[in-house]
DNA sequence: CGCTTTCTTACGGAAGGCTTACGAGATTGG
DNA sequence: CCAATCTCGTAAGCCTTCCGTAAGAAAGCG
């Protein structure tokens, strides 16, 4: 369903975090720090970021201020026990909810899911990412290449902006597929390879030598402003 | 937008629950304790509340009875975690709604909007907006195209006002359902479509080709001036 | 040069949107 | 208080657009 990153040093809290999340049909990336959890950030959006306050290398706080720089993916703090001042410095820095320890995996689980509820349905896919030739409006659904206004279908302009959101990042066909999709489509991963083709059709100046979206031979596709 | 108060002890609470409120566009005030609310408000009516039920100098549940004997502004209470009485005798004192703490700073803020929604139907949307060909006067409910006045249906003004108030900003069936009908709206969301039939009908040159009233296939519709 | 991966094309089906018509409820005017 | 009118929501049929699949061609790799 949607794409989560869990920060947390101790690993068991980690696996049961992470096992209840995946039951729930979620993706999961685990760090195990603060400098890999914004570095993790950087190389691919998460939807939601389950963030231990806690941490070795760079603290939550910190890691919090630095994801807010740049995105307002939903955030969910996991605080020490009624410690007043965590929580409200988790609400300062910007945190959708918290959740204080020792908390059960399942309230975790729970609280993603309001969370989630919350924000997607609204927010999401309304960012504006804007290149030298190419602006990506993710309000308006709308492509325009050098000032020039482009029609895309849903599953074309999903795919750009996909594959726009992380520039220079390889996206496998099932990856795409899986987050496109969902989990639980049956159908053939090649099918994004005709909607690619149908996307350089309408944005590429040459389709055959297209030089935004790119084919990475034997993995995937990624998008060059 | 609206004219918000906020009586709530902790300062730093206060302080994130103000920013996200301005930053959906209200107009906040602080007080600190029972008292000074209950004379705030006096002094200047709000339009929404949002009380704390923890207060010094004069509870929540007596300021709320104060404010109650002489106005019906919506009020939002905050409680603690769970306290199933809290939460009773705030419904019983004629809350409109209330969040349990600790919260999200964006779950009251959605709250407010909801509540705002279903308390001031007509108020709150009067704004005028004016562009080249179409002006849509919300306090009037009135609507002139090219100087002449056309006369819309309430769901069909409704529907152009929420659409315009964002120009070129697309809005899925459901948004818009949930946005005029309230959440708990059973019908189908197909109904949207004819209004928006009727309303091309109404103020499109060509209905068959909007201009104005957009169709973005597969996800919605939107306004272009 | 053979094998795998990707490209390209065409087509049938499915989904989404448009249009129309109708009955129930609300509103207006006599 | 009743009748005429208006508005709203639903349903059904039609039409357009888009999507997924399959199959052969081309391209990249070892």
């Amino acid at each position: 369903m949607s794409k989560i990153l869990v920060v947390e040093d101790e690993p068991m809290v980690a696996e049961v975090v992470e096992r209840y999340l995946r039951r729930d049909g979620h993706d999961v990336t685990i760090v195990f720090d603060g400098q890999s959890a914004v570095e993790q950030f950087a190389r691919e959006r998460a939807d939601l970021v389950i963030l231990d306050l806690m941490l070795p290398r760079l603290d939550g706080s910190a890691v919090c201020r630095k994801i807010r720089a740049t995105s307002d993916v939903p955030i969910i703090m996991l605080t020490a026990r009624g410690d007043e001042r965590d929580r409200l410095q988790g609400l300062e820095l910007g945190a959708d909810d918290y959740v204080t320890k020792p908390f059960s995996p399942r309230e975790v689980a729970a609280r993603v899911r309001a969370v989630l509820r919350r924000t997607t349905p609204v927010e999401g896919r309304e960012r504006m990412l804007e290149f030298d030739r190419i602006q990506i409006d993710g309000a308006r659904r709308s492509v325009t290449i050098e000032g020039r206004p482009v029609a895309l279908t849903v599953r074309e302009f999903d795919i750009l902006y996909h594959l726009a959101s992380n520039p220079s990042h390889v996206f496998s066909r099932d990856h795409i597929v899986a987050s496109l999709w969902g989990d639980d489509f049956v159908g053939d991963a090649s099918t994004v390879t005709v909607h690619v083709r149908r996307l350089r059709e309408k944005i590429e100046a040459d389709p055959a030598r297209p030089r935004h979206v790119r084919t990475v031979w034997g993995v995937g596709y990624c998008f060059e402003p």
